[in-house]
DNA sequence: CGTCCGATGAACT
DNA sequence: GTTCATCGGACGT
């Protein structure tokens, strides 16, 4: 289980499509995204985490977005590309963080992919990390996630639904209940004013692979 | 070209 | 609770 890269019926795993990302409404993508499978594929090394917490961020009018008031500028130009997009920025210098393109051409909205839950091949994970043993400081966080799946800004641009992009969003048929979803604002934006206050972050509660964030009011 | 600073994480006190 | 690493992007000059 979880050794293929291949989409076979009966497998119980399906690519995610570009309709599902080509909805116009991020927020609910940010929603819809929790408990489906990331995948990366670098040099050989196949990894799976389960998605456990996202935001949504919806240009132009989100002041906390990077296409905010319709910034177009050569790091934000893939944000306007249709939905399924990659767009992965260096934040502090130091952290590349993981993000979806989401809605059609030209609406530049996006998710932020916050906590993943290690499914398959943790080794490759711990030794990207640094790390012995799994634990929940090994993908939960945003920096730390992509650093455990290999995912750098160099890979902005890749094609989720592309079977043949080394990163893919799949779903393996697990089910999330509407009570198991915890709701805050969004982490590390106060500078976005009345903006910071939306309830556009999402995590699957009580899962331990979900960011340790301070200052959040939960709802 | 110079300056400011961030959708963080880790190591401190 | 606080400090700080580290650097590309955005913007003003």
């Amino acid at each position: 289980m979880y050794a293929s890269n291949e989409y076979t019926p009966g497998s119980g795993r399906e690519l995610l499509s570009e309709s599902f990302f080509q909805v116009d409404d991020v927020v609910q993508i940010a929603r819809d995204l929790l408990g489906k499978v990331l995948l990366t594929q670098f040099d050989g090394q196949l990894c799976r985490a389960r998605i456990v917490e996202t935001e949504a961020y919806r240009a132009p009018d989100d002041q906390a977005s990077h296409a905010r008031n319709h910034t177009r500028t050569p790091r934000t130009e893939i944000m306007y590309a249709r939905g399924g997009h990659v767009y992965v920025y260096l934040c502090y210098g130091i952290h590349h963080l993981f993000n979806v393109v989401t809605g059609p051409e030209d609406t530049a909205h996006a998710v932020l992919i916050r906590g993943i839950e290690p499914l398959a091949n943790t080794a490759v994970m711990l030794n990207r990390r640094g790390m012995e043993k799994v634990g929940p400081q090994l993908t939960a966080g945003p920096g730390v996630l992509s650093k455990a799946m290999g995912i750098r800004t160099i890979h902005t641009g890749l094609f989720l639904p592309n079977p043949a992009s080394p990163i893919k969003i799949e779903s393996d048929g697990y089910l999330l209940n509407p009570d198991q979803i915890g709701v805050s604002t969004r982490v590390g934006i106060a500078y976005a004013g009345e903006w910071a206050l939306q309830p556009w972050r999402f995590f699957i509660r009580a899962n331990p692979f979900v960011s340790k964030a301070k200052g959040i009011n939960a709802l």
